[in-house]
DNA sequence: GAGATTTTATGTACGTCCTTCATGATGAAG
DNA sequence: CTTCATCATGAAGGACGTACATAAAATCTC
């Protein structure tokens, strides 16, 4: 098996991929390649993760998408509407009634009336909702120690201020793009 | 429209996610919630990306699992068996027999007889798929310096180093698992 | 060398995520 | 009351990704 997985290390001590690097390099000439090698970088880390919690946690039959879903029901306990659940996962509503709908098959979640609209629907966790994160808890706690083995505290918050400040970017352009609009 | 976009700033000034933290601390009940936090920063950031490249380059067609291929390959002049590719981009080999289908499909990409292996088959970019790449260098550039908008060459220096030691880990993981199997 | 095992790519079948467009019900504004 | 906007969902489809089975070729074992 030839070693397709090659990371090196910069003149500044810091960890960068040469293929990803060459490979923009030759479209971009200049330290713009900068902003995509984090991007690519990025990526490569939420793959990383995603795997890692799809065969730690052993995933009893939830996926990304719903676990999204259910991890933002277990912290709203008067449950959330379908369209804020879109809005704070930055997807479609119609993708979140598609996540509802197996969760609620699940017996994870469920469907209810919402008090002050008669349009909208509450999707709020059940106990066994409770339960399902309770179990899941702990396997995924300890994938996470696994893949984030010799971070210090400080790394783990330096990564996280990092993530969300693009975040933030990237809410302040579609807000401003939709503004426009 | 309810602001379910919530970011706060900790004691050190570093961002962070509010209702994540709510939701973490409740279960872990401890500083272990800073990997979790990362873990969940880095799935945001990489939406965020995933989703600024696909409105920002306009997207003739090309998704996230055959423009990491296309973009593989255009390293690459003599291109690299399905296999290498598999495995350089940790999914299943069958995966990528799908991707280069449709990337085939769309003329960007050619397979050929490997030289040393009559089994495999590798897969080339043709001329069609580098000047797919050259129309996407520019827009998809303009769309990562806009999302990494007030980040220093340092920040992104930094970024990249945490997700690849991230993505490091990982790899060392899975190697150790499959090694003890 | 001959046969058994492994590797490589792909066919088949399936599940999940996510999208756009259309629609019925409801709310809000004039 | 009429008109327009919003909410959730039905319908249809695309793309990604998996597991299992298979044919062809390489490699190992005797």
């Amino acid at each position: 098996m030839k070693d397709v997985h090659k990371i090196s290390t910069d003149s500044d001590g810091l960890l960068f991929d040469p293929q990803a690097r060459t490979a923009l390099a030759q479209f971009i000439g200049g330290d713009d390649t900068l902003a995509m090698e984090a991007a690519a970088a990025v990526r490569t880390a939420s793959h990383a993760i995603e795997r890692m919690r799809a065969q730690g946690s052993e995933n009893r039959g939830l996926s990304s998408g719903t676990l999204d879903v259910l991890l933002r029901l277990s912290t709203s306990p008067d449950g959330m509407t379908i369209g804020d659940l879109a809005k704070s996962a930055g997807v479609s509503s119609r993708n979140v009634t598609g996540l509802v709908d197996t969760l609620e098959r699940d017996g994870l979640v469920q469907r209810a009336p919402a008090p002050h609209d008669r349009r909208s629907v509450l999707a709020r966790i059940t106990p066994a909702g409770q339960e399902w994160i309770e179990n899941w808890r702990r396997p995924t706690q300890l994938a996470m120690g696994a893949i984030f083995r010799d971070f210090t505290p400080a790394d783990l918050a330096q990564l996280r201020h990092l993530c969300l400040r693009l975040a933030d970017n990237h809410h302040k352009l579609t807000e401003y793009l939709n503004g426009a609009r």
